[in-house]
DNA sequence: ATAACCATTGCAAACGTTTGAAAAAATACT
DNA sequence: AGTATTTTTTCAAACGTTTGCAATGGTTAT
């Protein structure tokens, strides 16, 4: 019969005939306790396994060390890299991250929340699903607020909010790749775009259409697909641009699934990347370098959004600035590869 | 000025001049309650957001409802899976699920080891560490057995120790992989195989070894490479591989991102894929459909795996079993497409 | 011998919640 | 009215740990 309970401090008080509190201060090193009585019981301690039960600890100080964070998917490259980015930091200051995945659904987005909440978290990274932000549903978030928990809108950002963000620039990273699409003779630029509603999907729409207008070049609303954003999503409509009459010069692809999905398609109909079409893509996916061509794309700092998500914590936590909301709009970056570049 | 502290049971208690105890009852509708106190005090406690402090209730019943889950990476598609496969049986049961990326540092792992078993979590799905295979360490894996905490294996396996594991047949999907390019006609075959020590990787490689044996093809090192599983480590073998005096005829990737860097290599030396060289991958990853061409991959049911994991979660704490390991090796699946079709 | 001091240890409360048992209050029965 | 019964509420302990304060015991200086 083995110990199948873990050892707690009473139970070494208890053989050693001394009281909890001279255990507990043993184990912590405290200069007031006897020198060998310490050694002896810190060495007890590591002999039977002892491990502090921090759930009472958390009671006690009320401070969980815990943080959480929501994100509606983890098979993207850039979630993976911004958990990798929150990870950085978060972890060498002791905290751990419970991380939660919503599948884009505001009931589970919610039930989240109040186990977060409930659990005590210290402070919850929100990248929001697509249906609390089609249907506009928030009361879930003011809870959080309500309790003065950090709530910091990472990738994905509730517009109107008063909470800290830290995003990326989608904008001015469409426009840099219509922009480039332009600037290689493009005038036909069709935009299979993310799904409605979404601030992502937005603002790479809102990059394409300014740079198109700026450029003197008509929107053509025929042109302007809906997608999911998974690869299979982009099929269809690909195909059904190319039926156009007037077939478009370029595709600029919501993210890389999309514009891998369009490549495949052009492919299919013997038409040549990028010389009879050309194609952007968004994120800059491990992938997308070895494509065939190799994929142009709009690179998202992942990481760094991660580590600005973590000081914003840090400073609403550390209480510079208790309440106020920050927000920081980290630029992406173009990166050229075959798919685009012609001539 | 706002609520700042979280209300609790005292302080719904104080505002009827009643106990603790009759608004815990209250709150969890004992009908031993007068039905006005209860509806009232539940009343008020909504109305002022009172939400259960879980962290007392897990000191007091020995219970977190948490379970913690350990992997080297999360930006590769299977671990996405089987995420949403681990999500899709616990969630419901009301646990949470602690996600901890040990990004295959030995280190890292043990680390969160140490919180999952201080936080007291009832269960922890390890997927280990490149590292921690490499060095053979495993106390801090002793530590979780001694416990009596269930520790389920998923996907990579640490042979020899006696706990439960959900894998995957990687040895069986390469033995079909490789068969299907013999079939195909191909007798030079090369293996860009994953890191040196995982299981998944030598089960791979086994599974080609056996099958070029028992097809009576030799077995030639020098088409046996190196690569760490990601895209990029893939084309300096590639082109190594292409460079021999006796090029191959086809190349069996450790997984997808491995084959789609062969790929790419082959394409930029003008050589035709599958006719001058069949390419397999492993993972059927959402890409590998649409890549030009195709990819010839093997399916892993990454979900399945992570509903078996939770079966045996649950299995081992319903006390049917309660300390025999189970093990279950799920089947995988070969999905032939473009890639190794001929002729 | 006695006060003063120091080193070491113990007591008790606290964190928020639940729960068996006891107490109190209300109602029913004779 | 007095007792038996039922309904409703409170008490106290428990989960594991920390910590201010008090207590103990021993040593030193007067």
């Amino acid at each position: 019969m083995e110990n199948n309970k873990p050892v707690t401090i009473k139970d070494i008080a208890r053989r050693f005939n001394c009281s909890p509190s001279t255990v507990s201060r043993a184990l912590n090193d405290h200069s007031t306790i006897n020198p060998d009585t310490r050694a002896n019981i810190q060495e007890y301690a590591k002999e039977v396994g002892y491990q502090r039960n921090e759930v009472s600890l958390s009671l006690l100080n009320k401070k969980t060390d815990t943080l959480g964070l929501i994100v509606p998917t983890i098979s993207a490259y850039f979630e993976a890299t911004v958990i990798e980015g929150l990870h950085s930091v978060l972890h060498p200051m002791g905290y751990t991250l419970t991380i939660c995945v919503s599948n884009e659904s505001y009931e589970i987005e919610r039930d989240f929340i109040a186990r977060l909440l409930s659990n005590r978290v210290e402070g919850i990274f929100l990248s929001i699903a697509q249906e609390t932000y089609d249907r506009g549903y928030y009361e879930h978030l003011e809870s959080v607020l309500q309790r003065h928990i950090p709530l910091i809108f990472i990738d994905r950002d509730f517009e109107g909010f008063a909470a800290s963000r830290a995003i990326v620039n989608d904008y001015l990273g469409a426009y840099a790749a219509v922009n480039h699409l332009v600037s290689m003779g493009c005038r036909r630029i069709a935009h299979l775009r993310g799904p409605e509603g979404l601030t992502v999907s937005e603002q790479r729409l809102a990059g394409y259409m300014d740079c198109l207008a700026r450029n003197g070049i008509p929107i053509d609303p025929e042109l302007i697909m809906n997608t999911n954003f998974k690869v299979e999503s982009a099929i269809v409509p690909t195909q059904h641009l190319l039926g156009l009459r007037e077939r478009p010069d370029a595709i600029f692809g919501a993210n890389d699934q999309i514009a891998i999905g369009a490549m495949r398609v052009i492919l299919d109909h013997h038409l040549r990347i990028p010389d009879d079409i050309a194609i952007v893509g968004f994120d800059n996916s491990p992938i997308s370098a070895y494509t065939y061509p190799s994929l142009t794309t709009v690179a998202r700092p992942g990481v760094k959004i991660g580590m600005e998500a973590s000081r914003m914590f840090r400073s609403q936590v550390s209480g510079v600035n208790p309440n106020t909301p920050e927000s920081i709009i980290l630029p992406s970056e173009l990166i050229i590869r075959e798919s685009s570049l012609r001539g």
